[in-house]
DNA sequence: TTTCTAACA
DNA sequence: TGTTAGAA
């Protein structure tokens, strides 16, 4: 890990700056902390703090939420991001690049935004 | 003052 | 999601 995402890694920034950061409320955000999809840590008084990778993820999710997905559908395109970088890992097997990841996504974002029909043949092959 | 949790005239 | 009460 570089030093330059070690430093977007550190949680260092208090609810306060993140909602000017996102222009989201207090609640949203901890909601979404809650539901696990943010990783934020807490001070020794219970305070969250958030990475500048937080909020991008805080962002990430927003996008997906705006765009008609449901917290369990966001969470699932976080569980297969999750997957794929194990197995990268524990095979060695030849890097993944943006554009397949996107592939992979698309599925899941196609499903959530309703553009998915299940019995049009468009859909029925390539992704998984 | 800021943030937290829990709960809902 | 908003909002509020009460505590830290």
């Amino acid at each position: 890990m570089g030093e330059k995402e070690l430093r977007r890694s550190m949680a260092v920034l208090p609810m306060g700056t993140v909602m000017k950061l996102t222009s989201l409320t207090a609640r949203q955000i901890r909601y979404y902390d809650d539901c696990g999809l943010v990783k934020s840590k807490r001070t020794e008084s219970n305070r969250r703090l958030y990475s500048l990778n937080n909020i991008d993820r805080i962002l990430e999710v927003k996008d997906y939420l705006d765009e008609g997905m449901n917290i369990e559908q966001v969470k699932r395109v976080y569980e297969k991001q999750r997957r794929r970088l194990a197995s990268k890992n524990s095979n060695q097997r030849q890097t993944v690049s943006d554009k397949r990841v996107r592939e992979y996504l698309r599925d899941d974002i196609m499903k959530a935004g309703g553009f998915y029909v299940d019995n049009d043949p468009q859909f029925k092959q390539g992704y998984l």
